[in-house]
RNA sequence: GGCCCCGUAGCUCAGCUGGACAGAGCAGUAGCCUUCUAAGCUAUUGGUCGCAGGUUCGAGUCCUGCCGGGGUCGCCA
């Protein structure tokens, strides 16, 4: 139940009831919205329709406002409507509603703030995408938990999700694993290798060598260079996502597909025909690029070449398709594996991308409408820096892959639940400091533990109840006969209001294709009931097990219950855990 | 030089697809443990929302131009 829907659905009512007939009311109801007031003073739900209608229907928004007040509270559920400001309708509800919207709750369960926002729709979530070069590094794991998380966040709104995690297995830069893999291969074979300078020296491909020394014995050895790489790169490959797919497993991360960039290329393949359907659209031309204004590269050779007309779908240049050396570029690739989404009937798309690939969200756009005439759009999230720190220091781990610090390290560090609930506890598109004294303190300063401890307390407010009141029935079947009605004090009423707001948060979230509103709201959920939970210290008749009295206490405990389903379920969004006490 | 992101309290950051006097944590100050986990809570100090214009009934939020920080700029992926 979501008294924020609801309303919002009475009010649209209310309004086209009142100016039925008025030109482009259906667009004005559109914009009207439901909210809960920042100010408490301002009321349970406040709506700015007023304001809306005010200038096209030329008539004072005051004055609308009271007709619209007039006509809620004709509504059973309103016990308050009033007008304020400049034309704001602030309500207040029956506190019958207020406890009908906990008792779902406890009905609606992990189901609980479920919408069917996507209405099925089918999204497409890319994310990670590493280069399947070695093991991930930090700077993947925004992206990745911020991709799966959204992921789960749309899901949760009703969309039919893909994880999917495009594997860029077709550059130069597995020719170079390849021949780095070749060297670890002749050190299990018994020679004394150097790695040269532009291999990568990681240790993690001595175990690849082993493997190779044991599927192909020494015949690599005699065998040219270039034959020995293509016969070797499968193998290789299928190592380097064996642990990728671990160190994602370590952040509980599970993609349903894994597209492979390869299987793009080659005579016939999807680039080719790509290419050809765009040229039959007239999307493609032979010509001349000119070089970036300001900074012309040193080796800058002006060419002509096959030009994709990207300015045509919003672009601010036209990209090249095709390199020098005649082989595709990473980009013609990519217009390719997009319109294969788009084949495989994805209408909604989610890149989730570095930092450093900002300058190339246009372009993808561009792409993506070229390719699908219009009909998808892909948005493209840009996840920014992590700043590693200790005590505020930048901070170095030990490494075992280059300069790199290690995903897997820092899982180790300080675990799955806490990287994944740093990395969301900031907007995607701000740089991000994540330090590790902080993050694995036990006090308010971090919220991940501050949040946990949230549903760890109300889980031990159960524990409590158990003890000191055997006779109550406190399964959910027990909880379900509970008198809401026993709850009549302010502080029970802020908590609810909270409780309540998560269906209307959620879908805003999903919406904004934005996670990390979920943390923050559950953050703030854990406060309230932090705050509560002390003032049952000093006040008596606020704690939430009462000996002697059972009315009060069932009706508590369902508010407890309640609040602790919608930790489970944002905790569940964000791939956090939510454990029943803290050791 | 072009494009993208950021600029909100001393510090770290929210601000719900423009709304009512701009919020939280930390730091500072003053308090709260015979009582459901004090691993917490309460009160309080503190802001020209980078600057200047514009659109609007209404701008931290949208537009333009500057200033400052970061990223990126055919043949890397």
């Amino acid at each position: 139940m979501d008294i924020f829907a609801e309303f919002s659905a009475r009010i649209a009512a209310a309004v086209a009831a009142l100016f039925d007939g008025a030109e482009g009311l259906d667009a004005l109801i559109d914009r009207i919205v439901v909210e809960p007031p920042r100010d408490a003073g301002h009321g349970e739900l406040s709506t700015n329709a007023a304001m809306i209608l005010a200038k096209p229907l030329g008539r004072n928004p005051r004055q609308i406002a009271a007709e619209i007040a007039e006509r809620l509270l004709a509504d059973p559920d309103v016990a308050e409507a009033e007008v304020a400001g400049p034309g704001f309708v602030n309500l207040r509800l029956v506190p019958e509603l207020w406890l009908a919207a906990l008792r779902a709750v406890g009905t609606e369960g992990a189901d609980y703030g479920r919408s069917d926002l996507g209405a099925g729709q089918k999204v497409n979530v890319e994310f990670v995408s590493a280069n399947p070069t070695g093991p991930m590094h930090v700077g993947h794991t925004r992206g990745a938990v911020f991709g799966d998380a959204l992921a789960a966040l749309m899901a949760f709104c009703g969309y039919d999700v893909t994880r999917e995690y495009y594997i860029n297995d077709a550059g130069g830069q597995i020719d170079v694993l390849a021949r780095s893999a070749l060297m670890r291969y002749r050190e299990a074979l018994g020679e004394t290798v150097e790695i040269p300078k532009g291999l990568y020296p990681g240790d993690y491909l001595v175990p690849v060598g082993a493997h190779l020394r044991q599927v192909f014995g020494d015949t690599l050895a005699t065998e040219n260079e270039s034959d020995a790489l293509e016969r070797v790169k499968p193998l290789i490959l299928d190592a380097m996502m064996d642990l990728i797919r671990k160190d994602l497993g370590k952040l509980n991360i599970h993609h349903d597909v894994f597209f492979s960039e390869r299987t793009l290329h080659g005579q016939g393949g999807e680039i080719d025909l790509t290419l050809a359907w765009l040229r039959q659209n007239d999307m493609v031309y032979e010509g001349r690029l000119d070089p970036p204004k300001g900074k012309t590269p040193e080796d800058w050779e002006d060419r002509e070449q096959t030009l994709f007309r990207a300015t045509d779908y919003g672009d601010d240049t036209d990209r090249p398709l095709v390199k020098s050396d005649g082989s595709y570029t990473y980009f013609a690739a990519d217009i390719a594996y997009h319109r294969n989404k788009v084949l495989r009937g994805f209408t909604h798309m989610i890149d989730v991308l570095g930092a450093d690939h900002s300058g190339y969200i246009k372009r993808i756009q561009a792409a993506t409408r070229a390719v699908s005439e219009g009909t998808a759009e892909v948005d493209v999230r840009i996840c920014q820096l992590v700043r590693l720190l200790k005590n505020g220091e930048p901070f170095k781990m030990s490494k075992r892959s280059g300069d790199l610090v290690l995903l897997s390290d820092v899982v180790d560090e300080v675990g799955t639940d806490a990287t994944r609930f740093m990395m969301l506890f900031r907007r995607n598109d701000a740089s991000l400091d994540f330090d590790f004294a902080v993050v694995k303190e036990q006090t308010r300063d971090n919220p991940v533990f501050y949040v946990q401890y949230a549903h760890a307390r109300s889980c031990s407010v159960f524990r409590t109840a158990a003890r000191e009141m055997a006779g109550l029935d406190l399964t959910p079947a027990g909880l379900a006969t509970a008198e809401l009605a026993a709850l009549t004090t302010e502080a029970d009423y802020e908590l609810i209001r909270v409780v309540a707001q998560w269906p209307r948060l959620v879908a805003t979230a999903a919406r904004a294709h934005e996670p990390h509103r979920v943390a923050f709201y559950l953050y703030d959920l854990a406060s309230a009931f932090h705050a509560y939970w002390t003032r049952g210290r000093e006040e008596s008749d606020l704690r939430f097990v009462v000996p002697g009295d059972e009315r009060l206490t069932l009706a508590r405990l369902c508010l407890v219950d309640a609040l602790r389903q919608v930790l489970r379920n944002g905790l569940a969004i964000l791939g956090v855990s939510a454990p029943e006490e803290l050791s």
